[in-house]
DNA sequence: CGGCTTTGACCAGCGC
DNA sequence: GCGCTGGTCAAAGCCG
């Protein structure tokens, strides 16, 4: 049977031919081509009209067989056996193509999903961000009575919600209240940014020490962070945040090394942020700043956090890559 | 070996 | 001026 029966006429499909061509290298693992597909998938899934256009017929037109002998009658009782085979053949490539067809349409149908989840989360981030710009207040201007006002200001609030914050908005000074388990120890507050602790003091008004934090990713960075526990919660650790970054998010720049995780609290000004894995697992905690949603460093973090969820659905990953890498280039 | 944490010493602001 | 307190420094130790 001549190979060219069995192939797709690939150069007249809509579907990005890059996006087949990644899809079917074996050394990029999903992880990778995801964020490549989240970016290039909710276009498509959008208009869904790539899949409709994508030309499954055969290219039929085979070439004649050369037969070495003349005898006609055996020419012609060949003929019609061949015949048989590419009417056969032509059957069960158009069923497979069915089938391929249904589970695009399956996988357009998750991303559709995949999609409208992503408006959502990011929806709920402006929501959140909005609420959080409004939680502002004033405190005085001398440093420890600063320092006093805040701490009245949040022990008033701090049991109403498992995390809350205040936000100094002249002197920068953000305080943000975490829940911990009562068993963790270390007083550190995920935040998306990289702290050298420089001190640890007890004060006089809680027993639980009070450790002091430096923004350790640029030298020039003035932003420094107190973390002590909750006087009347101990499991609720207060962080206080004072000054604003002067560098994007270390997580941003080099996500493999940076050191915290989580979508975290930090002053008004500070840059967005983003994932990645940190080496010690410690709490969680919500923005307070500004991201803007539209740049492109907040669209690659949300890409590769969609990419790091679905990464580790086997659902999802069998499904496409059955149906995409391993399928469409089948002969 | 480099970076981070720990911890005692030191400094500065504030109230008396 | 003195004592108290919060904040910072820096050497030593720890850890990956």
């Amino acid at each position: 049977m001549p190979k060219s029966a069995h192939q797709i006429r690939t150069s007249s499909l809509k579907f990005p031919l890059p996006l087949l061509y990644i899809l079917s290298q074996p050394h990029l693992g999903l992880p990778k081509i995801l964020p490549f597909l989240l970016f290039k998938l909710p276009l498509m899934a959008a208009d869904s009209s790539w899949l409709d256009s994508v030309d499954t017929s055969l290219d039929l037109n085979l070439q004649p067989l050369r037969f070495s002998g003349d005898a006609p009658k055996e020419r012609n009782y060949m003929e019609v056996e061949r015949k048989v085979s590419v009417k056969e053949e032509t059957g069960a490539l158009m069923e497979e193509l069915k089938r391929v067809n249904a589970e695009n349409k399956k996988l357009t149908e998750m991303l559709s999903v995949v999609c409208e989840n992503y408006n959502t989360l990011r929806g709920h981030l402006m929501e959140q961000m909005n609420k959080s710009g409004e939680k502002e207040i004033c405190c005085s201007s001398k440093k420890r009575k600063s320092e006093s006002s805040e701490s009245s200001s949040t022990d008033e609030d701090s049991f109403k919600e498992p995390k809350q914050e205040t936000i100094n908005k002249s002197a920068k000074i953000t305080t943000v209240q975490v829940k911990i388990g009562a068993s963790d120890s270390n007083l550190v507050v995920k935040d998306g940014y990289q702290w050298r602790k420089y001190g640890q003091k007890v004060t006089r008004d809680n027993p639980c020490p009070r450790a002091y934090f430096k923004c350790s990713f640029a030298p020039t960075c003035p932003v420094k962070k107190k973390v002590q526990r909750s006087v009347e919660d101990q499991s609720v650790l207060v962080a206080t945040y004072e000054g604003e970054h002067n560098h994007p998010q270390a997580s941003q720049i080099e996500p493999t090394s940076a050191r915290s995780v989580s979508i975290a609290p930090a002053p008004l000004t500070a840059a967005p942020r983003s994932l990645s894995a940190p080496p010690k697992p410690t709490t969680e905690a919500k923005t307070i700043s500004n991201p803007r949603f539209d740049s492109p460093e907040v669209q690659k973090f949300l890409v590769e956090q969609m990419a790091s969820s679905l990464t580790k659905d086997p659902n999802f990953t069998a499904a496409l890559a059955a149906a995409i890498s391993g399928k469409i280039f089948q002969h």
